[in-house]
DNA sequence: GTCAGATCAAATCT
DNA sequence: CAGATTTGATCTGA
């Protein structure tokens, strides 16, 4: 597995092909209902406005008005619908640069762009993909996110290796631009109206250029994205996604209700200076409202403790309802539009956030009943582990003894102290240090704690070592980091999920039981329920993490020596810890590392449970606890 | 086609 | 540590 084999599942933009059940493309029709007056004067009475300065505005969108009546006549029915097939044709356009194709040549040599690329101007929407499409976009995009973020610690050891003093550059933004040079931007082929297949409501991300990369919204700075009227098939703007993140004073979220505020006017201090215009943005909210064009939401939150210290959240699709010029908070004009949650939608991941962070501070504010115990782990953890069910009278965690760590045969510790080595490094480990050469060379975890790549088998420092407790090689032996809660659902039963954001690679705890060996495990006649077989777990999907092959030309993916295979089972029956009651999943959002870190045998690793993807708040975790035919065959072995 | 200007970033400096 | 500064990338419209 030394380089990217060419044949093997190019990451392509995924096209548009029939197998997209109904798509549609806009018409740009006005809604049917009747409108109101674009613009209406209602400047506070209180605050001083120049004379003519809103009937300026009135007459401004009075022309507009009826030059867009003249226009629309000729233009009924926009389509590029494909008469045979109803499926939509992907544009043909030599000025559009061929997306990457894994069958290239040279395969180690990463594709480069000709020439700038522009954005499609072609106005769609994608409505009804079906399961399997939604499945396949939804695949692009977890992959496209891991290279994003892979690519971004990559180019952030990098730049620690190599030392360059002072400023660093911005890994965020050269990822992107790096990712764009290889065609990995998503839907860079549509101008997507309404929801971006494979994004679900409650997605987060971590930086601004990871949206524009996904395809969600695609300026850099600027909140409201829209398609230029000189691209729009009729000439106006069309407004596609906002992000709502504070940064206009006169802005109110109410939640399902934003009133937004439009953009420009403002200096360099972000204070506003001047009156707003009608034209880009704000001119494109207008247009949208005036053909009933929803937008989709985004809210920007501050978030301590992300890789970015903020964090994005698709909140899902809005309606513009109303629009009106007003006069700000700074006396200014500015544009002001209502939007509205259109109905039918999953919970916002904004308001799951803010019932997460609330949980966190003050649970039974929001959450009466239902609690069964504020930490099960009796502050054996450092943080309180919640015991939570509102269905029924099921206490079950409680009758076990909440175990931190897993229990191994004392044995394994008395050959530690004989033959134990560790390193020197008093002052913090780095890549020169010997545990790091244990590991290859260089560390698993990231600087923000995070696992880089799956591994067989990581090598933390130890007790043998010099380095202080919080070296960057002691990720899992500090114990959680994440508030979680167990939980009783009516689909799985008790289950896990986490009061705060999981970073994908973020360590999530120790999968715990006490350790038996085949032997004790043989003649112990035990239930199958109770006993876990590390070996069996599966971490399949995380394969790939890393995998940077596709954006680095002679990127060569690290090999690691194999261990022997563990062999050791673990009793849950009496003792166990929070891990225990997380569900099982084909497609999980958990992984299993093998990690060593306070004894040095190979065949009895510590099991830790790592975030395969971004995780929100309040999404219920998942680990592929392996076959079932195995698991019955391994049973049948054990009796 | 080029390019300046705007932009609800992000990292670093003070 | 918050505000200012620097660096930076993309898009738009002229």
């Amino acid at each position: 597995m030394s380089s990217h084999d060419p044949s093997s599942t190019p990451m392509v933009i995924p096209k548009l092909e029939p197998t997209i059940e109904s798509t549609q493309t806009l018409p740009l029709q006005p809604r049917p209902d009747p409108q109101p007056p674009i613009f209406q004067n209602t400047p506070p009475s209180s605050v001083s406005v120049e004379p003519n300065f809103c009937s300026e505005f009135n007459t401004v969108a009075e022309t507009f008005r009826s030059a867009f009546a003249e226009r629309l006549k000729g233009h009924d029915d926009v389509t590029v619908l494909d008469s045979q097939t109803g499926a939509i044709v992907p544009v043909e356009d030599e000025t559009d640069p061929v997306p990457y194709s894994g069958n290239d040549a040279s395969p180690s040599v990463v594709t480069r762009r000709p020439k700038p690329q522009q954005r499609s101007s072609e106005l769609v929407r994608i409505t009804d993909v079906g399961p399997e499409g939604e499945r396949q976009f939804r695949e692009d995009l977890r992959k496209v996110r891991m290279i994003y973020d892979s690519l971004r610690i990559f180019l952030i050891m990098e730049d620690r290796v190599h030392g360059i003093g002072g400023r660093r550059g911005r890994p965020d933004s050269k990822v992107a631009s790096m990712m764009k040079d290889c065609f990995l931007w998503l839907h860079r082929d549509k101008r997507i109206v309404g929801s971006i297949p494979g994004v679900q409501v409650g997605d987060i991300f971590f930086f601004r250029l990871e949206l524009c990369v996904v395809g969600l919204h695609g300026q850099t700075q600027a909140g409201i994205d829209f398609l230029t009227g000189s691209l729009s098939s009729n000439g106006e703007p069309i407004a596609t996604s906002v992000i709502v993140s504070g940064g206009y004073e006169d802005d109110d979220d109410q939640g399902d209700v934003i009133i937004y505020t439009g953009h420009g006017g403002q200096d360099k201090l972000g204070r506003q200076a001047e009156h707003q215009k009608l034209e880009g943005g704000n001119l494109g909210m207008e247009r949208s409202m005036y053909y009933g064009i929803e937008v989709r939401v985004i809210r920007g939150f501050k978030y301590e403790n992300s890789v970015s210290s903020k964090v994005y959240v698709y909140d899902g699709l809005f309606r513009i309802v109303d629009s009106w010029f007003d006069v700000g908070k700074s006396g200014f004009g500015v544009f002001k539009f209502r939007l509205e949650r259109i109905e039918g939608q999953p919970e916002m991941g904004s308001s799951i956030l803010k019932l997460a962070k609330t949980l966190k501070t003050n649970p039974m504010s929001v959450r009466p009943s239902g609690y069964i115990s504020f930490d099960i782990s009796n502050r054996k953890e450092n943080v309180p582990v919640y015991l939570y069910n509102d269905i029924d009278d099921d206490k079950e965690p409680l009758y076990y003894e909440y175990l931190v760590k897993t229990s191994f045969p004392p044995c394994l510790f008395i050959q530690q102290s004989n033959g134990a080595s560790g390193c020197n490094c008093t002052s913090g480990c780095s890549s020169g240090c010997l545990c790091a050469s244990k590991n290859g060379g260089e560390f698993a975890y990231d600087y923000n704690g995070n696992l880089i790549r799956q591994r067989p088998l990581i090598f933390e420092c130890g007790p043998a070592c010099q380095c202080p407790p919080n070296c960057r090689n002691r990720v899992t032996q500090k114990g959680l980091r994440n508030s979680l809660e167990v939980f009783r659902s009516v689909e799985t039963g008790w289950g896990v999920r986490s009061l705060d954001i999981l970073h994908a690679g973020a360590f999530i705890c120790e999968y715990v039981g006490v350790a038996l060996t085949r032997d004790q495990a043989n003649i112990l006649t035990m239930n199958g329920d109770t006993l876990v077989y590390p070996a069996r777990f599966s971490s399949a999907k995380w394969a790939a993490w890393g995998d940077l092959s596709e954006v680095l030309a002679d990127y060569e993916r690290p090999s690691y020596p194999e261990i022997p295979p563990i062999d050791f089972a673990m009793d849950v029956s009496k003792m166990r810890n929070v891990a225990c009651y997380i569900s099982h999943s084909t497609d999980p959002n958990v992984i299993v590392q093998l990690v060593l870190h306070d004894h040095n045998n190979l065949m009895f690793p510590r099991v830790m449970l790592f975030a395969a993807e971004n995780i929100p708040p309040m999404t219920e975790l998942s680990l592929d606890y392996g076959v079932a035919d195995e698991w019955s065959a391994k049973l049948a072995i054990c009796n």
